[in-house]
RNA sequence: GCAGGCGUGGCGGAACUGGUAUACGCGCAUGCCUUAGGAGCAUGUCUCGAAAGGGAUGUGGGUUCGAGUCCCACCGCCUGCACCA
């Protein structure tokens, strides 16, 4: 009787107690790292979308170390965080209590799957033998200038009293809350991500990476070549510089758009009658633009004040807009009748336009010159000024019209990217503290590494108030001496955001006991990179984006000698409920992985959650459909229990063998490619197999169920080891080599040849793979299926493919 | 709007560089076994047709001896970013 419950904590105990999972950094084999993006442990326990990365790293990484190589796969918890806090202040438990409690948890939880990680190497971003080193890479960047603090405007949420994160914003509210998230200008922490903006574009290319992540990366970076416009404003000392991206209608502009938050608006109104009527309409704009997300009608107001168009000497009026963004480009704008939003608007403030783009239809270009709609198309339009390139298409000028604003001093090249820098101040209780003392007279200051690492405090009031709660602490003393003046100073209270810890686990798994440094240049060249990392979509930007940062950063001081962290992703599709919906607790649709692992066991979901579909799509999760996968294993035991118990063992057809190297060929490819619903379809069917030779009473080899198993254990180890060890082997499967197939073994013996006439499937016949166009076609011809077709017609043509098909066309 | 992707049975999904469309699994039907079975085994399961044969991979075109696969247009869906100048 095939019983999960007593055999899989069975084998997950030996291995642990043998620790045959355990990476040796002294090994000569070829190493492999494998990664998964390690969890954070949250109060509600695995979702069942977990083991569905965890699974495939498994198979991956038993393959190779069957494969004979030494497999570095740690796995460690991303434990600092909001959710944490937030629980704990709902429950008036402390955050570590309830994120070791949570921790404990997501442990049993995953080894009760039995994956193959190396225990030894766990860690835990909330312990200050982690963090000490966060802070320690906190201190280098900030040595290298790329940490600094800013007064900067971030999305605050007043309900939950504590700065956001952009990804925490959900369509301009919290996402926790649901409440909308303000602007609030603070004083923040920020890592200088945008001075690596063009390698991180570029270093993309040579990814292995799914071309989505790829794209969203490129642009999430947003690099946008084109111009920038100087000009005066008039009767004033101001110069504005205006960013175009498409400047090839640039003679075209009759007004310019700036932010109503851009910091130079009121310099630029002051002095004027209605200048706070201005502000006023400004900040509407921006407090609207705050909690309303979608895209609204632009308003706008005229300023009174207006540039001199270095083009041509004319004023173009100022105008406030809602559609200027102060982050972006310079935040102000030169507007023309040739971008829809700049028309639309010019057209409600009844602003006057002009155009120097034409479409080369005459009827068009009369309606584009009465503005009975916005031309926009650079690519087949025709230009009408300057003089020099009238008639010339706007696309092909675009380099000499760049070439022109420059040498006339009316502009200058620029790149701009949408990549800000990343803001990692924050204000709250459960994350590593930020390594820094600020003196009233030497300014900002690093903690001393031999102080590291500022310790969390425990004894806080962490009830949000919008002040750090680390303030708040007596033993955190925030008032520390200088360490430049040695006078009374005061340290940063801020926390940092959770990404920073994330950003560097991978390299601590190769030291994570080392309490001297971070990690070690020898253990760093010997592992990295990271040769396959795994994780959920969500990911795609931010974390993904900050850790090749810092890798980056870290390269450059010498501490690293690769370029990218992660050589290949692969990124698992989310797991829905059976109604097709995302899972969560109010819908009522979770499926909870404790459950279906006792019900099935654990060999059953790590299988049915890799036979659900391909690996990076989407898939509903079917409780009928699981009963499958369960079959699948008890077949698996039938078929050895009868081998072992009716003694048959002996010689086996022909076929079986060949069936088996086919087998083996096909799992090995399909597990390289991460294709693993279609290797489990291929092991059934070769379970199929099995089970009918033996019903038809001959005998199988020892040597294939062996070899069986030992595939069959990447996906259901215990299951296979559990057989492994009733065929009388005393070592484990686990360490047994990958089998390898005769690549002529697993060819067909015999193909089926397909005959078709003109096109259509007629006939078909069994032959030898290699058999020629002549004989394949002589016998074809001498099938009546096929001769009704062909009988007294001409044969025009034969395409013939060799040990596929022959194709007769005839008239 | 921009970017990436997807449309194949009742359902999840197969189909390598174009070459038997619907593998494998679920479900369903019939039968065997059984006191019984929500167990196991066997057979069947796109569609029209008695058959011969025909029609089906979102829609319409195209390339080809041959298209689920390649090209063009359209429709629908999903994901991410989005007033990005």
């Amino acid at each position: 009787m095939y019983s999960p419950n007593n055999i899989e904590p069975k084998w997950q105990k030996a291995w642990l107690s043998e620790g045959i999972f355990n990476a040796d950094d002294a090994s000569k084999l070829p190493k492999s790292y494998i990664l998964d993006m390690f969890p954070y442990p949250s109060a509600d326990g695995l979702h069942v979308g977990h083991p569905e990365g965890y699974t495939a790293t498994d198979i991956y990484s038993r393959y190779l170390r069957a494969k004979g190589y030494e497999v570095l796969r740690p796995m460690g918890w991303d434990a600092f965080g909001l959710p944490a806090e937030n629980f704990a202040i709902k429950k008036g438990i402390h955050p570590r209590e309830t994120t070791e409690a949570s921790i404990a948890n997501f442990r049993r939880q995953i080894q009760s799957f039995g994956f193959s990680y190396d225990w030894t190497r766990e860690i835990n971003t909330s312990s200050p033998e982690y963090y000490k080193w966060t802070q320690w890479l906190f201190l280098e960047l900030f040595k290298k200038g790329l940490a600094y603090k800013k007064f900067a405007p971030v999305n605050w949420c007043e309900h939950c009293h504590t700065v956001l994160a952009n990804e925490q914003v959900i369509g301009g509210a919290c996402e926790r809350c649901k409440n909308p998230v303000i602007q609030k200008e603070l004083s923040q922490w920020f890592f200088k991500v945008t001075d690596y903006a063009d390698e991180l574009l570029s270093g993309l290319d040579s990814l292995d990476w799914p071309e989505n992540i790829k794209a969203m990366q490129r642009n999430w970076i947003g690099k946008s070549e084109g111009l920038i416009f100087s000009a005066p404003v008039k009767d004033m000392s101001i110069e504005i510089r205006t960013f175009s991206a498409h400047f090839e209608a640039c003679y075209a502009d009759t007004f310019v758009a700036i932010a109503p938050d851009h910091s130079l608006l009121p310099e630029l109104v002051a002095g004027l009658p209605n200048a706070k009527e201005i502000l006023d309409f400004s900040q509407n704009i921006v407090n609207e633009r705050a909690v309303n997300r979608e895209e609204p009608e632009p308003t706008g107001i005229f300023t009174g004040r207006y540039i001199v168009n270095p083009l041509d000497g004319k004023e173009l009026p100022i105008w406030v807009a809602s559609f200027a963004m102060a982050q972006y480009g310079t935040g102000i704008v030169k507007c023309s009748a040739h971008d829809e939003r700049d028309f639309a608007f010019a057209k409600k403030y009844q602003i006057p336009l002009k155009v120097c783009l034409l479409p080369t239809d005459p009827t068009e270009a009369e309606r584009v010159r009465n503005f009975e709609y916005c031309y926009s198309d650079t690519q087949h339009g025709v230009l009408t000024e300057p003089a020099e390139f009238a008639g010339k298409n706007a696309r092909d000028s675009r380099q000499d019209i760049a070439t022109y604003c420059q040498r006339n001093s009316f502009a200058q090249p620029e790149t701009i990217y949408r990549l800000r820098d990343w803001l990692v101040s924050r204000q709250r209780y459960w994350g590593t503290p930020i390594p820094i003392i600020i003196c009233d007279t030497c300014g900002v200051q690093a903690v001393p590494e031999i102080d590291l690492p500022v310790l969390l405090p425990e004894d806080v009031d962490f009830l949000p108030t919008g002040e750090s709660p680390l303030a708040r602490s007596a033993s955190f003393s925030a008032l520390v001496a200088c360490p430049n003046c040695g006078n009374p100073a005061q340290r940063e209270v801020d926390t940092m955001d959770t990404f920073v810890c994330s950003s560097w686990y991978y390299l601590r798994y190769t030291s994570p006991n080392d309490a001297d440094c971070p990690f070690t240049k020898e253990a760093i060249d010997h592992w990295l990179p990271v040769s396959l990392c795994v994780g959920g979509a969500e990911h795609a930007v931010l974390h993904l984006l900050y850790a090749r940062f810092v890798a980056k950063a870290l390269r450059d001081m010498g501490f690293l000698s690769f370029d990218e962290p992660f050589t290949r992703l692969k990124n698992q599709g989310m797991i829905l409920g059976e109604d097709g919906e995302k899972m969560s607790k109010s819908r009522g649709n979770v499926i909870n992985p404790d459950s279906v692992v006792e019900q099935y066991g654990a060999d059953t979901v790590r299988l049915y959650e890799m036979f659900m579909g391909p690996f990076s799509d989407q898939k509903p999760w079917s409780t009928q459909s699981i009963i499958g996968s369960r079959r699948f294993i008890e077949k698996v035991w039938t078929i050895v229990q009868t081998c072992i118990d009716e003694q048959r063992f002996g010689d086996e057809s022909a076929h079986i063998t060949r069936d088996l190297h086919k087998t083996i060929k096909k799992v090995t490819e399909d597990i390289e490619s991460f294709s693993f619903n279609t290797a489990i379809s291929t092991m059934m069917i070769f379970s199929n197999t099995l089970q009918k030779e033996l019903q038809v009473g001959n005998s199988l080899q020892k040597e294939t169920l062996e070899s069986f198993l030992i595939i069959l254990s990447s996906f259901a180890p215990h299951v296979a080891e559990e057989l492994w060890s009733q065929l009388a082997h005393s070592d484990f499967i686990a360490r047994a080599p990958w089998p390898s197939y005769d690549p002529a073994l697993a060819k067909d013996e015999l193909v089926m040849l397909m005959i078709q006439v003109n096109g259509k499937t007629r006939d078909h016949f069994e032959a030898a793979p290699d058999m020629s166009q002549e004989d394949a076609l002589a016998q074809a011809l001498t099938q009546d299926a096929v001769k009704k077709y062909t009988q007294g017609k001409e044969i025009k043509k034969v395409v013939f493919v060799l040990g596929r098909l022959l194709n007769i066309v005839i008239d």
